[in-house]
DNA sequence: GTCTATAGTCCGATAGAC
DNA sequence: GTCTATCGGACTATAGAC
């Protein structure tokens, strides 16, 4: 990150990485399957602890509120990691290729997410729109946080967020 | 196309691509920045025909109806490309490189779904919100009509996937 | 750890369209 | 004479095979 941060993503080699981590060019690849794939190697925790929320919400919530509960894990996840989502963040926005991963890393969170609203008992294609609706939330907030202005809370956000959503795509209108 | 559809995307060089075309790699690379680009070069098409139709729609509509205007120009411009469409997911759905290049071109549809909603006067987390909405319910409802089963027409299931997020993501529960 | 294929860039040359 | 499309070759870095 700190390379990266320094020169660009483009502009950083992996020998670069490589020698900075006192490794061989190999065995970084031997980690990660990319040189893009070293930013998102924690997402994995990510994506565990927002399922895990959603499957442990109060059995009497709705679709839509269990992925909020989700969504708070995620905000908790986050806000413990200090600065440096946001400098992750900053590094992302900055480069098309990166964003590309953020984006599918983000379509299989939505996909874990729809698998544990069916463990709920959720049809289809309910499942997938409202795992889908918690992605867009997310990336709307999230985006917001990061993007320096933004001084409130992460869950804040979130919950701001969606409670835009709902307003916006309320059933009232048609 | 016809190369990815008959030995993968990964298994074809652009050389071949070239040759098959009479080409050289390098006009290749002249044309399409990089391998991917070849199946998505029509999309500022589709976009700009999403776009026009969101400023199109009648003022008296509420964003997220206007958005659904935008979808219906969408399924309009789909159903013409008759057999193309789905040929092309089904390339694209077998390899995640492609994937990816997928997810950004609609988060660039959602920036500019988004943009035409400002235009309309719609705030902000609104505008975002709704076009992130849209774009939800166009992935979920072309996944379902690209992935075979489902016979009906493309319209349609963008109204029905519409309606489905309204009723999961209706204010009542909350 | 070595070797190699391939994507993608840079520089420049050439030739037809208008 | 300018603009645009083709081509050639050399080059680097990623990433996979062994």
């Amino acid at each position: 990150m700190e390379l990266y941060a320094e020169r660009g993503f483009e502009q950083t080699t992996v020998a670069e990485i490589a020698a900075r981590a006192g490794l061989t060019e190999r065995t970084f690849f031997r980690h990660f399957t990319d040189k893009r794939e070293v930013l998102f190697a924690g997402g994995d925790l990510l994506q565990e602890a927002i399922v895990s929320a959603v499957q442990a919400a109060p059995e009497s919530s709705t679709p839509i509120d269990a992925v909020a509960v989700g969504l708070d894990a995620a905000a908790a996840l986050l806000q413990e990691g200090g600065d440096f989502p946001r400098k992750r963040q900053v590094i992302i926005v900055a480069n098309p290729e990166l964003q590309e991963r953020e984006l599918i890393k983000l379509a299989g969170y939505a996909v874990a997410i729809a698998q544990a609203l069916r463990q709920r008992g959720v049809g289809d294609p309910a499942a997938s729109l409202t795992a889908e609706a918690g992605i867009a939330v997310f990336r709307v907030a999230f985006e917001r946080w990061t993007s320096g202005s933004e001084q409130r809370d992460l869950a804040e956000l979130f919950h701001d967020s969606l409670a835009a959503l709902k307003a916006v795509v309320g059933a009232a209108g048609s």
